[in-house]
DNA sequence: TTTATTTACCCAGACTGTCTAGGTTAAAAA
DNA sequence: TTTTTAACCTAGACAGTCTGGGTAAATAAA
């Protein structure tokens, strides 16, 4: 069985959630569940990427939570963007298109 | 100073280096020139990172190494590209479509 | 002729982000 | 009442990159 490249670009899951929270706030799964969505099933979070990412985005100051519940009755972490949030997806969507720019080129080089 | 983030996408390298011996081989150094000069100076790869990459790909059989000297008359070494390792670069490559393609669906999502 | 710089290669250790593989709790379904 | 599901959580392993060191030898400068 040949080992299979993640379904993830390692350091974009930063920039994938602030994204999923642009406009409404979401809990844990549900964030996974919009990337996976809004990618047409070719993006997958593992939870335990997710959560991680979510204390780093947290402790940054980009994202903050509070306790809710869920639309299944369950209680569940909701987190929004911050305005420094909103900077920082600005900021990395940039580099992104930078760098993805600069891998462009040499892939399509002579 | 804020920490700037790197001019590399983590996981791309191999890729990368694969791409810039596609049409002839090269040394270690001229590897990383190429790339960053393919990239018009968007990508930069340090050595640090870029010897254990080449190990990496000779080891898995992508790449091929041997003795020479340089155009400084320096002694180098030259990698080159085998069989595998053209089909790898051709695998990288879709994948690296195919992921994009997910994260560029995410930012433009609305 | 001695010294400094440049080219090219090399390596150890730290660091970061992701994944695997476990786990808890509580609501809902069987 | 038992099982399943939704949601959260964590430790430890792992892989790829970077920092910061280093060597050797050719060339350039003093």
């Amino acid at each position: 069985m040949a080992k299979e490249k993640p379904d993830l670009v390692y350091g974009t899951l930063d920039m994938l959630i602030l994204k999923a929270l642009q406009h409404d706030p979401r809990h844990g799964l549900a964030i996974a569940d919009r990337i996976q969505q809004m990618s047409k099933d070719i993006l997958h979070v593992e939870q335990g990427s997710l959560y991680p990412a979510l204390y780093r985005l947290e402790a940054q100051g980009w994202i903050k939570a509070e306790w809710g519940v869920s639309d299944n009755n369950r209680k569940a972490r909701y987190y929004q963007l911050t305005g420094a949030g909103r900077k920082q997806l600005t900021a990395e969507k940039e580099h992104w298109l930078r760098i993805t720019k600069g891998i462009d080129l040499v892939l399509a080089g002579g």
